[in-house]
Order: C-alpha cells, then structure tokens, then sequence
DNA sequence: CGACTTTTAGAACCTGGTACTAACCGCTAG
DNA sequence: CTAGCGGTTAGTACCAGGTTCTAAAAGTCG
C-alpha cells in the first residue's frame, strides 16, 4: 500500500495521478487557452480521449468554443465599454447624502513594476462615486483636491466612501468628500467640488469667465 | 437598353449587383462577425459559393478565423493592458522639465447623457503626464489639486503640457503643473505633488504615519 | 452567335472536435 | 481465482463550417 507509488517514478515527467494531471490541465489550458486537445496529448502523456473525458468532468469547453467565448466577450465589452457609466461597484447609494463603492485592483491597474496602482484609477473610483451620488440630471467636476495617503498594491480592494458635505439640492455647486480604505487602513482622500444642473444651465459650469462661456458654448453647438 | 435593369426590380430587395453586394456583405459581417456563410445566403438571396467568392475577393477570413483573430486580439490585449502605461500619446517630452501628450475624447470617454468627458479621464491624462516627465524608477502621485476649467466634449483633442516646477533630482516630491488646452483653450489644471524614488525608499512615501508604513511593508511581503 | 463574367452545384477534403461503444490494464475484495 | 471497478485507450460515426477544385449553367455584351 504505502512506500511504492503507481507507475516508474525515475524518469521524471511521467504520468501523473489523475488529479494532478487535471490540475496541469487547467493550468496549460488558462495559461494558452489556444491550445488544441493533440498539443496537450504531447504535453501530459496520455491519449486524446484522457485529455478529452478530463475537459469534460471539468467542465473545461473545447478550443473553438473557448475562442468563441472570448471573441464574444471582447465583442460586447467594445460594444458596452460606454456602459461602464462608473469604476467601481457602487454598493449603498444614497443620494445626496452618501454613497459607497469598491473597487479591485487587478493587473491592469498597476504599474508593473511596483504592483502600485496608477492614481489615476483611484482618482477615477473616487470620482465616479462623487458624480454618483449627486442626485442630478447632470453633474460634473468642477474642481478636486486630492490625497494618496499610501500606494495601493495588486489584489487590494478599495473600498470609497461619498459623503456630500454641502447642503443638497442648493447651489450649482455641491462638495462631496471621498476617503477609500484598504481594510482599516485610510488610502486615499479627496475633495470634490462637483457641478450640478439643478435648474441652471451647463454654461454656468466651470470657473471660465464670461466669454469663455460663450466660446465654449458655440463650441458645443458646432460640434453636435 | 436602358430604363430595364438587371433583373426585375419589383420584388423590392432582390438580388443586387456584385459591387453593392460585396459591399452589403462587408456590412453585414462587421455589424456581427458571427454571422455564417449560410446565414450569409439567406441575407443577400446568393448561394453559399457567392458569398464564399466574395469573401474571397474581399480577404474576409472564416468565421472561425474571425473569432480567432477576435480571440486573440482580446487576449494579448489583456496580456498587454499593462503596456498601456500611459493615458493618452506623449508626443514630446523633457525629462524632469516638461511634456506634452495628446488624447482625443472618444466615446468610451464620455457621459452618453451629455458627451461631456468624465473628469477621470481628464485627470489621466494629466497624472500619466505628470508621472512620465519625471525621471526617476518610481515615481507615484501624492496629492494633486484639480480644477476643471469647462466642459470637454466627445471628439475634442485634449493637449496636456506639464511643467516641472521644482528643482529636479532634489527631494523625494517633485512639483509638476499641468494645464490642459483644447486648441487655445484651457479646459483643466491641475497641480500635482509626484513622489520620486531617488535614492530613497518607496516605505518613505505617502502621508501615512510610521506605524502604517510597517503595515504596508508588511502587505507589500506577503503579496509578492 | 460566340466570348466572357458571374453564379451555382457538387464532391472531396480538412480541423477540431462530440458521442458512443468496446476493450484493456492494474488492483482489490470476496 | 475471479469478478468488479476506476482509469485509460482505441476506434468509429458524425458534426459544423469551412477550403479547394472541377464543371456546368446563366446572364451580358459586342
């Protein structure tokens, strides 16, 4: 029972238990997914129909189906990139009041080389909630204030929390307050000074004196 | 001669001639790509053989080849995502002086309500900006100071230019100011305060007292 | 009419699989 | 010893969505 394993172990990359040869399976097929059944034969010694029954009990679909999947979700991810209205998942909103948001840092919000998260993504959590929570037709930033408190690393889920500290529903002009945390720990914090319609218009957007107003507003009109 | 057409006209959507054919079935393809052949023919009322002559003529691959490249695409796109080391293009730039970088407001860009840029984007620019003019291993903002002049609309250039403002290679925070313009006009300006690596530590960063740097050096070992 | 382009048809073949049947190997329990 | 079982392999039929090639029919023009 015990002391002898299955099969010669000598010769190194023999063939593995099955569980282990499934776990390498998944492993060449996330690490390549634009590998075909016959390559994987050659990678893990056994016969196509073994590498076919582990696809199947892992639920692991077949080449063109795996290009499938991935040319469609890049196809709707293009098509829906402008319904990414907001960075982060917003996960309590209350309007005018409150709102909080969070956000994982993954790969691609990163510097390479330090793992640190560009500010800009911060930034934009932190905007997106400042924007969110303002219970307007249209609202802007006019203006922002901003702290890296520490560099934020690969993995970490930040987590932003809204307050509006102007009174609601006012002036053009509402201020909201956004501090994100890792865990306890305070990150990142940032005033805003967000525009909003209420009943004025856009053209009172903006710390531009008058005849930029006007430029800006010919602007929009030769451009629509 | 003239006045008849080829073939009759009456029917409505009839066969059309080659050219505008070739041209529908472009359309067709890049409307959705996952169209077959033989949904093809019931489109445009040809057998299969045209519509494989055509794609022929025209160099439109397979659909299978289309959801490859597709696949593909999407996927060194992610693999790469961490080239994009930069919003917007820099078109000119003097280390530890100033920069220049270019970035146009596309759809993804903007609020669809309104076709006015999210402030985030904006502020990428400026802080990939900000970050890339100076010269150093790790550079990373702690704080900056925004205001957003006017309103940017979807299809408008946006040209940052950085400044330096500090003197370079001395401390560990470098001052650089950037303004914003579309053609004459400034639309953003922004103030940032870049943390430098220089000889010093990355732990030296932020704003964060000691016993909060421990912690993120702590995170820092357990996540590499 | 004949020459030419365009369109259609059909058969053979390809890749990368699925689905299914059958056999084999090594081990173990009865 | 033998039956049973998990795991593996082999082989065949079949499929989608094509390519490649040959050949013929249909429409077009001078």
């Amino acid at each position: 029972m015990f002391g002898e394993h299955r099969h010669k172990e000598e010769t190194g990359i023999e063939r593995l238990p099955k569980r282990q040869r499934q776990q390498r399976l998944v492993e060449l097929i996330d690490e390549n997914p634009f590998v075909t059944d016959r390559e994987l034969t050659r990678r893990l010694k056994v016969s196509i129909q073994t590498i076919r029954l582990d696809r199947m009990e892992l639920g692991i679909p077949e080449l063109r189906e795996r290009m499938k999947l991935m040319a469609e979700r890049s196809y709707d991810q293009v098509r829906s990139l402008a319904a990414e209205e907001v960075i982060g998942d917003i996960i309590d909103l209350q309007l005018d009041r409150s709102g909080i948001s969070i956000f994982e840092i993954r790969e691609e919000h990163v510097f390479s080389r330090t793992q640190i998260a560009r500010g800009h993504h911060i930034f934009a959590q932190a905007n997106s909630l400042a924007v969110a929570v303002i219970n307007d037709e249209i609202a802007l930033t006019a203006s922002a204030d901003l702290r890296f408190v520490r560099p934020i690393h690969l993995g970490e889920k930040c987590i932003a929390k809204a307050y509006v500290r102007s009174s609601p529903g006012k002036a053009g002009r509402a201020k909201v307050e956004v501090l994100s945390y890792v865990g306890e720990e305070m990150v990142f914090q940032g005033n805003f000074i967000i525009y909003r319609s209420d009943d004025k218009k856009p053209a009172d957007y903006g710390l531009a004196p008058p005849e930029r107003q006007e430029q800006a507003a010919n602007e929009e009109d030769t451009r629509t």
